[in-house]
DNA sequence: TCTGGGGTCCTAGGACCC
DNA sequence: TCTGGGGTCCTAGGACCC
């Protein structure tokens, strides 16, 4: 086989862990391997879906997300473990610093997948060679299995990474795209859900094929502006840039919680937004960030679902505020029925120290201080009451 | 003893302004 | 004498992904 080896164009890798968490157990506790193992929340606290599950459980049809009790009855000889996040976690940035000892050009795209791009790396040697490299260091360092995809982008590579699991590697070049990509059912497709599937089989689209070579009109009038962009992937052509920095900007923050039963006491649902809005701030906290709109969600137990959401009139982090808003948009809302699932979320967070720089009219008090940000965002509110920022900035315009 | 939890992006409609 | 249209912000919901 010849090497793949453009002289122009990118080298882009998608490094995917295969059954994240369930090789991560494997690999604490080795007794498990070979084994039909789930990782699955306590189903007594209706948590009780398949997150992740070992390719031996996978043969008898257990998959994400499966409700236990439907997993044990296909794989009586099933093994349950409850996920470990902390673990995860600390094994997934051991794992993107192995990718960073190849390029610094990595860009994680959630918890155990991620691109890199190594068109420079021409030194470490060809494409097919670093990607045995990678696999093998991450398989020695953290006894991890996982696929990794080739192409000359990030649509190809990550397409490509998943023909090969446990353990593959796959290059996709532009020319094997009529042969490999195109014969594929068009719901294969990263993007392509259920929905959308059904929504282009109304136009005989059915094919990876089908939707390289549909009409743009009637592709938009089926599903939208997005149908477009799909058509030029399906077509292999994606400019997207691998960017290390696009996982670390948050857009939202939050945290929802299925509750162990359905809840009608109002003071009990309030106990519990309060808990999650302190989890929202304490994460906001830690990463920095203020957040300018408050959101909640309620499921009701005929799983009806509703989200409210209130933009405030200056960004916030404290616990308190949070709160407030969240309970607010609660008491307003609720409908009385009871309760499933309660969540809430920050959204349009932006860094602290940026939104001190569209309010820079307290620059000076931050410096004297040498505050945390957004303490000082708090003590002002606090201090002048809520829409003192806001008026500031009011006040601002009317100066320029 | 059905149906988790963390996100992103897109769309559509209404309010409001000019 | 009665009504256009563009732009922006905000909200709610849906689709999708891991």
């Amino acid at each position: 086989m010849r090497e793949f080896y453009p002289k122009k164009g990118r080298v882009i890798l998608h490094v995917d862990m295969n059954s994240f968490y369930a090789s991560v157990e494997m690999a604490y506790d080795p007794s498990l391997k070979g084994k039909p193992l789930a990782i699955a929340g306590d189903a007594k606290q209706r948590k009780g879906i398949v997150v992740t599950c070992s390719y031996e459980a996978r043969k008898y049809g257990v998959k994400a997300p499966m409700p236990i009790w439907e997993a044990k009855k296909l794989c009586p000889q099933l093994i349950v473990r409850k996920p470990n996040f902390d673990r995860y976690r600390l094994v997934s940035k051991a794992m993107f610093d192995i990718l960073r000892t190849f390029s610094m050009l990595v860009e994680p795209v959630s918890i155990d997948e991620g691109y890199i791009d190594i068109t420079h790396c021409h030194e470490l040697g060809t494409p097919v060679q670093i990607a045995k490299k990678i696999q093998t260091k991450i398989t020695n360092q953290l006894d991890l299995p996982c696929s990794i995809g080739i192409a000359p982008n990030k649509f190809l590579a990550k397409m490509a990474s998943g023909m090969k699991k446990p353990l593959g590697i796959t290059v996709l070049r532009k020319r094997d795209i009529p042969s490999v990509l195109w014969p594929l059912p068009v719901i294969e497709m990263h993007g392509i859900g259920e929905k959308t599937a059904e929504k282009l089989a109304s136009i005989k689209v059915f094919t990876i094929k089908d939707l390289a070579h549909a009409h743009d009109m009637q592709l938009q009038a089926a599903i939208g502006i997005r149908g477009i962009q799909l058509k030029e992937r399906a077509n292999g052509e994606d400019t997207r840039k691998v960017d290390p920095e696009a996982m670390s900007l948050h857009k939202s923050v939050g945290n929802s919680m299925t509750l162990p039963r359905d809840i009608s006491n109002q003071a009990e649902l309030l106990g519990v937004l309060k808990k999650l809005a302190n989890k929202v701030a304490s994460r906001l906290k830690r990463k920095s960030y203020v957040t300018n709109n408050i959101a909640i969600m309620i499921r009701y137990n005929n799983w009806e679902t509703v989200t409210r959401s209130c933009t405030l009139p200056n960004p916030v982090s404290a616990a308190r505020d949070v709160y407030q808003a969240a309970k607010t948009l609660f008491i307003k809302h609720w409908n009385g029925n009871p309760v499933r699932l309660l969540g809430v979320t920050g959204q349009d967070v932006i860094k602290a120290d940026q939104a001190f720089e569209q309010l820079d009219l307290f620059s000076y008090e931050r410096e004297a201080k040498k505050e945390p940000l957004y303490d000082v965002i708090d003590e002002i509110t606090k201090k002048y009451g809520p829409s003192s920022i806001k008026m500031g900035i009011d006040q601002k315009k009317e100066e320029s």
